[in-house]
DNA sequence: AGTGTATGAATGAACG
DNA sequence: CGTTCATTCATACACT
C-alpha cells in the first residue's frame, strides 16, 4: 500500500490513499455553524424565503463588508446534507458560534477539500473537463458532496484555480526554459512536429493536421491510466501546453518520479487513473498499460479543431470515491492526426513539467549516464540503452521525433539507437488496427 | 509626471491617457508606467483613439495589445478629473519602467474601487440600473471619480460583471434548491402573501396584482434607502430574481447585519441609501428616512412586469459622495399592489440571506430576549417590545403578517403586540396619500 | 513567532 | 451575455 504520493498540495496531486483521506476527517472534526436549534430555524426560514422567492439560496454574500476588505462570506450550506460528512475544520474555533451577530466579520470559514474530494475534482480535471459547465459542476458538486461539505462555488473556483494555476506554471515553465539559450531563437518551440504550441490561450487546432495521419499521439496526461503516463497531477488539460513549472523553480517538486514497480503502480480500484505515480526512467512501467483498454491509452485528445476539447470525462458519479472511472483519455475517433501538442501538450504538461523539471534540473547540466528525453512534453529520463517502445508504451505506440520522423524500432518495438538526449518526441499510435477494444 | 509604467507582463499594455493618465499616476501613488516620452505617445494614441471611436464603448476597451495575451486595454481615462482623490495601491512597487515596447507586460493595475465608488456603483446598481447606457456610463463614472481614477471602461465593466455575476448566482441559487427536498411536495411557497416566487428567469408580472391593492411592498432591496432595508448589497436588478446564489451554494455574499444605533445608522450624506447598515432590532433606525422622501422609501419595485424595471434611479451626480438618493424604490404608480415576492424577495434575499446567518446564527439556539422577524424576506432582530411601524418604515408604512393580515398598530404607528419570533412580515405603503412629493 | 507556500475566494478585464 | 482569464486578497499550514 504505500501508495507514495504524497500529496500536498502543489500541484495536483493526489495521491492518495484512503486512507489518508481520513486524515482530513480526522483534522477537520467540527464545525459546524449552528446549533441544531438554529439549523432547524435556517431551515424554516430557508424554506419560507425560498419557496417565495424562488429560490435562492443563502446568498449571503457579498460583501464588502463590514469591515473593511471584501470577503466575508458565509459559507453556506448548501442544501442537503450538512452532514454528510462534513465537518470541515473548525479552524475559528472560538468564533463563530458566539453570537457573532454583530457585525462579525465573516465566518465563514473556508473550503477545506478532504483527499477524497481532491482525488475526485483531479481524476475529473485531468480527465480533460477543465472547466466544467454550470450543470457538471452541480454533479460534480453533489459528487464529492459525499465527503463533505461543498457548494457549487468552491467547485467552480477549484477549477479555476486549478486551471488558472497550472497554466501558470507552464507559462514559468516555458519562461524558465527560455532562459536556457537552449534555442536562442525562442522559446519555445519544442521541436518541431506541428506542436504549435498554443502560445496563448485556447484553441489552436489549425496546426494539428500535419503530421501522421494515422496515428494518435498519447498525451502524457492521458492518463495513461495505471502506466505510464502516470503524470497525472497536474496536468494538461488546461489550454494551453502544459503547466507545471512552478515546481520547476520554486519548489522541489511536485511530483515525485518514484521508482515504482510496476506492480506497486497502484491503480487499484480505488487509486484514480490520473492519480497514478508517474514513472520513472528506463521501464516506463513497460507493458502496464496493456491492461487498460488501448483507447484510453493511447487516447489522444484531439478536439475537433476547438483544443477545448471538453472532453468526455467519465467521473463516476455513483462510484463511492476515487472511481473516477477512465478520466483523460480520449481517444480520437477514426485516424487522428497527431494530436497537436496544444492539446496533448497539454495534457502532459502539468505533470510533465513537474518531471521535466525535477529530471531536468537534476540532469540538467550534468546529464551523465542517462539521458533525459520529452516525450509529448514530458521529461522521461531514460537509459543510454535501448528502448523498447512497445513495451513502455504499448503495441499501437509509435515514437516520432519532433523532426517528425518515427524513431525506428524492430519487430519487438526496441529502437535501433538510443534516445537522444533532450530531444523531443512525440507518443503516437498506430490506429490502423481495429478498434482494439472492438 | 511621473508617470509609471510598470510593466508586468502579463498582460499587454497601453494604458493611457492625457491627463487622465496622470490621475493614474496621482491616483496611484507611484506606479509610473511610463515615462514622459511614453506618456506623450500614450497621450496621442488615447487622443487618437478616443476621438474615432469615441464613442461606443465597450468596443473601446477592447485593445488587445503589445505582446500577445489579451489584456491590454487601455484604461482610459477620462477627460477629466484627476486628481480628485486618488491614490491607489500601489502594489508592484518594483517595477519597471522600460518602454512597453517590445512585449512588455503591462502594467496596468487594474482598477481597484475605492469603497466609496462601491458604494455608489452598488446603489446604483440597486436602484435599477442594471446596465446603464453609454452615456450613464459616462455620468456615472464621473460621479466616481471624485473618489478615484476611474475609467468608463471600468464602469462599464463592473456593471457587466455585477449583473452577471448576480444572475449566476441566482441561478445556482435555485439550481441548488431544487435539490433541497425540504418540502416534499415542493417548495414552497412560504408563508403566503401572494408572494409568488417567480421561478426560474424573468419577467413574472403576472401574480403581482393579487394582494392588497392599494400598498406597495418595500421589498427588501429596496433600499428603503437608508432605513431599514439596508440591505442592498446584492440585489435584484438583475434580471430574475436575485442574483447570488452562487453564494449561497456558490458564492457567499457579504454583508452583515451589524448592530448599528439608529444613529450610526449612517445614511450620512456620504452613506448611501443602499448602503446603509442594515439595521437590528428595535430601532430599525427609526425615523431615519423620514428625512427622505417618502416615495423613495416606500418604493417598490414592480416593474411592469418586466422585472428589469431599469428604474429610475436618481442618484445625485451632482452630489458630492454618497448622495446617490433614492436608489432603488421605485415606487409604484397608482395603487400598486403587493409586489410579489418575486421581486421583493429576491432584492432582499441576498443580503437577507446574509443576515439570516448572521442573525440566524446569534440567535439561533437561544433567541431569548429578541426576536427575529424577517421582513421583506430580510432578517430582522427585533426587541421583544413595541415597534413603532412608522416610525421605523415611515408613514405610509404598514407591515403586512404573512398571513396577508396587516399588523394592527395605533395611531401612531405602534405595534399593539410584538412583532411574532420567526414571523415574516411584508412592509407596504399605504399609497392612498397623495403622491406624496407632489 | 515569523515566513513562505499552497490554495480558496473575489473580482476586474476580456473573449466569443 | 455567459464564460473565461488574470490578479489579487486572505488564510491555512509547514517550516525554520
Amino acid at each position: 500500500m504505500v501508495s507514495t504520493c504524497t500529496v500536498r498540495a502543489t500541484a495536483p496531486c493526489v495521491l492518495v490513499g484512503q486512507e489518508g483521506a481520513q486524515a482530513w476527517d480526522l483534522e477537520m472534526g467540527i464545525r459546524l455553524y449552528f446549533g441544531a436549534g438554529a439549523m432547524m430555524i435556517l431551515d424554516l426560514i430557508i424554506t419560507t424565503i425560498m419557496a417565495s422567492s424562488n429560490r435562492h439560496w443563502p446568498s449571503l454574500f457579498k460583501s464588502k463588508a463590514c469591515n473593511a476588505h471584501h470577503q466575508g462570506h458565509l459559507d453556506m450550506i448548501n442544501s442537503s446534507t450538512l452532514l454528510s460528512g462534513a465537518s470541515q475544520k473548525p479552524s475559528y474555533t472560538s468564533g463563530i458560534l458566539p453570537g457573532c451577530e454583530e457585525r462579525s466579520p465573516e465566518p465563514k470559514p473556508r473550503w477545506n477539500p478532504k483527499p477524497e474530494q481532491i482525488r475526485i475534482l483531479e481524476a475529473i480535471f485531468n480527465s480533460g473537463m477543465v472547466n466544467p459547465p454550470r450543470d457538471e459542476i452541480r454533479r460534480i458538486r453533489a459528487q464529492l458532496q459525499e465527503y463533505g461539505q461543498v457548494g457549487d462555488a468552491n467547485v467552480f473556483y477549484w477549477f479555476q484555480n486549478r486551471k488558472s494555476r497550472s497554466k501558470q506554471k507552464q507559462r514559468h515553465l516555458q519562461a524558465t526554459r527560455l532562459q536556457q539559450p537552449r534555442n536562442p531563437t525562442g522559446n519555445a518551440a519544442p521541436p518541431r512536429l506541428t506542436v504549435s504550441a498554443a502560445t496563448t490561450s485556447s484553441s489552436s487546432s489549425s496546426e494539428r493536421s500535419s503530421a501522421g495521419s494515422d496515428k494518435t499521439v498519447l498525451h502524457g496526461t492521458t492518463t495513461v491510466s495505471g502506466v505510464a503516463a502516470a503524470v497525472d497531477v497536474s496536468n494538461s488539460p488546461t489550454a494551453s501546453v502544459n503547466q507545471n513549472f512552478l515546481h520547476g523553480d520554486f519548489f522541489p517538486e511536485p511530483f515525485y518520479f518514484q521508482a515504482n514497480t510496476p506492480q506497486s503502480c497502484c491503480l487499484s480500484a480505488a487509486d484514480f487513473p490520473g492519480l497514478v505515480v508517474p514513472e520513472h526512467a528506463l521501464g516506463l512501467c513497460a507493458g502496464l498499460f496493456s491492461e487498460l483498454p488501448s483507447q484510453q491509452i493511447l487516447g489522444c485528445k484531439v478536439g475537433e479543431d476547438g483544443v477545448e476539447t471538453k472532453a468526455h470525462y467519465s467521473y463516476g458519479q455513483s462510484a463511492p470515491a476515487g472511481t473516477a472511472t477512465a478520466a483523460a483519455a480520449v481517444t480520437t475517433p477514426a485516424n487522428a492526426t497527431i494530436a497537436t501538442s496544444t492539446y496533448s501538450a497539454a495534457n502532459s504538461d502539468f505533470t510533465i513539467a513537474g518531471h521535466i523539471d525535477g529530471i531536468v534540473q537534476g540532469i540538467g547540466n550534468g546529464v551523465a549516464s542517462r539521458a533525459t528525453v520529452f516525450i509529448n512534453e514530458v521529461a522521461f529520463e531514460v537509459g543510454s540503452g535501448l528502448l523498447n517502445v512497445r513495451e513502455a508504451f504499448g503495441q499501437e505506440a509509435v515514437l516520432l521525433h519532433s523532426s517528425g520522423h518515427p524513431v525506428p524500432v524492430d519487430e519487438r518495438g526496441i529502437t535501433f539507437h538510443p534516445l537522444q538526449n533532450g530531444a523531443f518526441y512525440y507518443l503516437a499510435a498506430l490506429k490502423n488496427r481495429k478498434d482494439k477494444n472492438g
